[in-house]
DNA sequence: GAGCGGCTACTCGGATAGCCTATGTCCGAGTCAAGACGG
DNA sequence: CCGTCTTGACTCGGACATAGGCTATCCGAGTAGCCGCTC
């Protein structure tokens, strides 16, 4: 179980794209800012703009801006929008094949394992939906020479 | 990101085991309960027996029977034997490379992105650890019927 | 000089290969138990 | 009848194929701005 290497990218570039003001910047511009590869990155921003947290300029001069501010947008948006919503435990209801399956009727309730690790799951997504990009800006912003050094990286 | 299917295995086979009582079962029938390729089962219960979930009787009326009750046994123990101690999220640290990297100072501290995955990491790992199997076999004991099934399922 | 049309270059967007881990399978080493044999 | 040895079958254990998804890449559709032309 290892996440995709895209949510850290969508995360650190998202955090570019705010530090840079509001006008958009090309998916190249900002893979360059991290050495990442263009058109995977690009890949995540379209992820990311399906999801709404960025808007896709198109043309000359165009690229990717935020769509709201850090504030409003939490960990858990960013994870969901490049991992998808789907559930990380996936029961496929082994309670209800093979042996015991055949002598056991037909479950009434939920499946007490899943259950159970559905339980932990919300307590990651609530964790991840309490951490905002603001919270992670307002520590980068420790040290105040960040804001100018992306800004001159992505001129 | 989806959690290993050995995961969901793992703890299904583990409640059953506590169900038969204290005698080892092989992986054959164990597998054969819940419709599961035996061979692939096997090597779940490798791993639980390398983190010492399980103890391995080798020989004829050999198997797999309990370390110890299910009382000390949580979610988190079963993850991890399965799926691995490492981490979930990897920060591989692109901070440090591309122009932005370049342009700043070698980092002080910890990355912000990474701190703010571990937090949520920490909640997961949590609330895994704070589930017994005690406490499924507790919700699965609300039907009494279930030990005597599993019980004649694996004989 | 002002307005308009065409063109170019740059961007996103989705369709297309490659690789790596999870999945699934197979066969060999080790071990206990039963059965045959000898005392 | 009892003890011992041999044999057999059954189990775990690890090494070997396979597949699905993440990773990476490329090319086409669309658009804004610029340049030249015309009035």
């Amino acid at each position: 179980m290892r996440m995709a290497k895209g949510v850290e990218w969508a995360l650190h570039t998202l955090l570019n794209l705010d530090m840079t003001g509001g006008g958009p910047v090309g998916s190249g511009q900002l893979a360059e800012a991290h050495g990442l590869s263009p058109s995977y990155l690009n890949k995540q921003l379209q992820q990311l703009a399906r999801a709404r947290l960025v808007v896709s300029v198109p043309g000359p001069r165009g690229g990717f801006r935020l769509a709201r501010p850090l504030e409003a947008i939490t960990l858990l948006d960013v994870v969901e929008a490049i991992e998808g919503t789907a559930e990380v435990f996936h029961c496929t209801e082994i309670r209800c094949s093979g042996k015991i399956g055949e002598l056991s009727p037909p479950p009434t309730g939920a499946c007490a394992v899943n259950a159970a690790m559905r339980r932990a799951e919300q307590a990651y997504h609530q964790a991840l939906a309490a951490q905002s990009l603001a919270d992670i800006r307002a520590e980068l912003d420790r040290s105040p020479a960040v804001r100018r050094i992306v800004r001159s990286a992505l001129n």
